[in-house]
DNA sequence: ATTAAGTTAGTTACTATTAACTAACGGGAA
DNA sequence: TTCCCGTTAGTTAATAGTAACTAACTTAAT
């Protein structure tokens, strides 16, 4: 588990790239933000690359909270759905910083380790997704004429988007309100 | 107009980006790639940020190509859509680094002068296809009960998610044959 | 003879990281 | 209570390496 400290230079990572691009993100910044010198932060992470580690792993838990709660129950296919959509928006609503970054999958290129994790993260969500568009597709509640794969890219392509653009028009809209626009259409396309 | 060895640069440029993100791209790197010295780079770009700004450039001559010669005539504005996500991925398929560099916008957040100069091309892209859209609701040729700027959302976002998807896993499938796919789907939602 | 495009050698500023040291605290043993 | 010991979280000073960029010089082509 982190500690408290950790918690705010994971904060503190994330805001950092979230303000100017993966290169503001540097140990200088980060004690600059804590008002401490740079070695005292290696008090708190081993290396650089732990401290994106963290973040990484901030992001899995953000997902996999909802992703677990939703399974579990015995709620229909595109209820399932709707809930994590809102979820996600919600989230972003009330941490803009984390809408910046969530979706920069490029901003861990850099390092390889990183980038696999990346690409393990997203993977697993996009699996448990399909599971559910498999199970809605079975019980009718979901059109069958258009593949799972290719539904998963019509739900989230386009979240994603909101979300991004949401992001880069400095907040400028009501996400919620957008996202729900979003929603409703989208139930339109994904029954039968 | 740029000159031949400016060219290369953007080129290298890109390819340094998509290999190991934003990080990964420094004059020494260029130098290296077209065997001269560091030095030599400042012959054909006065700044690292003239550098990016010509990669810039060339983003939006991609796609500038299309969206005028489309315009112009007098295609029905459901297949002007269906070239311009067409062209999108032919491109793509052809220039796989472009896919991994392209919908990356956050690479540029770094310098505040080329966030703008992101965001307008993302905003000329979306005006011109909303003009497109605008244009099929008036003939009928596409619904009516989803708006603008969510039907922009709907097209879009799951492109960019494809191409996303596509460049992530190593451009291990046929990303053109998913396009179509997704296109097909695409068209039955648009349709009234 | 000018110019374009390269070179080598250097600058300044910043990068992550380490070493050595210190102040403050908390728990047992004397 | 006081002394000892270890831990936590910080400090300053220094490391080796890399960043973008500049000055001065060479070479080859127009």
């Amino acid at each position: 588990m982190l500690s408290g400290r950790q918690k705010e230079i994971v904060e503190i990572s994330v805001g950092l790239v979230a303000d100017k691009g993966i290169q503001n993100l540097t140990i200088k910044n980060i004690a600059a933000e804590l008002k401490i010198s740079e070695p005292a932060i290696y008090r708190h992470f081993n290396s650089k690359f732990d401290i994106l580690d963290a973040v990484l792993d901030s992001f899995e838990g953000v997902a996999v909270d909802v992703l677990t709660k939703v399974t579990s129950s015995d709620i229909p296919p595109l209820d399932r759905i709707e809930m994590f959509m809102s979820d996600r928006l919600t989230r972003m609503a009330a941490n803009p910083k984390l809408a910046k970054v969530m979706f920069a999958e490029e901003l861990f290129q850099d390092d390889d380790r990183l980038a696999k994790k990346v690409m393990s993260i997203m993977h697993s969500h996009k699996d448990y997704i399909q599971q559910t568009l498999e199970d809605g597709q079975k019980d009718g509640s979901i059109r069958s004429d258009i593949d799972q794969i290719t539904l998963f890219r019509l739900i989230f392509g386009p979240l994603r988007l909101l979300i991004k653009q949401w992001a880069l028009s400095g907040f400028r809209f009501d996400l919620k309100t957008e996202g729900k626009k979003l929603w409703d259409a989208e139930k339109k396309l994904l029954t039968p």
